[in-house]
DNA sequence: CTTGAGGCTCTGC
DNA sequence: GGCAGAGCCTCAA
């Protein structure tokens, strides 16, 4: 994981990952969906680069911006987001098909999806019903509505 | 500071 | 449905 250089980055990244966290088994969402639900509907190509950083985590040193304050931060943030812990293959794209075209893993969200009984086979005649995660009362949270 | 690229989306043919 | 083009935003070089 890329940890954003601003902690509204991070925040942003951190948002993804609990929103996606809230789509449950057997169910898919949109980019541009996960995008409006953390208010930042222009963001969605954003969406998918944090998606990204949970299996091709830039290198630590050198090149990418892994900047955690401390081992404990990272240890924790690691242990919270990481490539199973957040379902990021029941993120597809807003045509109903999977929009993951590194190299491989395409196959891998969509037996991953296969395995959870959505069926996508990226062709015009059978695509996965998106749903939207505040219909069903997924999202937020019920203990991030407070009051303000 | 400019540029190019990214698991996107919408619109219009 | 498929194929451009444009828009949007962020990050890294």
């Amino acid at each position: 994981m890329a940890r954003p250089r601003t902690a509204e980055a991070e925040a942003f990244y951190i948002a993804v990952y609990e929103t996606v966290q809230r789509i449950p088994p057997g169910r898919v969402t949109t980019y541009g969906h996960i995008a409006r639900l953390i208010d930042a509907p222009q963001n969605s190509r954003q969406v998918g680069s944090a998606l990204k950083y949970l299996h091709h985590p830039p290198p630590a040193a050198g090149g990418n911006s892994i900047e955690f304050d401390d081992e404990s931060d990272s240890h924790d943030f690691f242990q919270q987001f990481n490539s199973e812990s957040v379902p990021w293959w029941r993120v597809i794209s807003a045509d109903g098909r999977i929009a993951f075209r590194a190299r491989g893993a395409m196959d891998d969200q969509g037996h991953r999806l296969q395995a959870e009984g959505v069926d996508v086979r990226n062709d015009a005649h059978s695509r996965p019903r998106i749903i939207d995660l505040r219909e069903h009362g997924w999202f937020p949270r019920p203990e991030d509505e407070e009051p303000d």
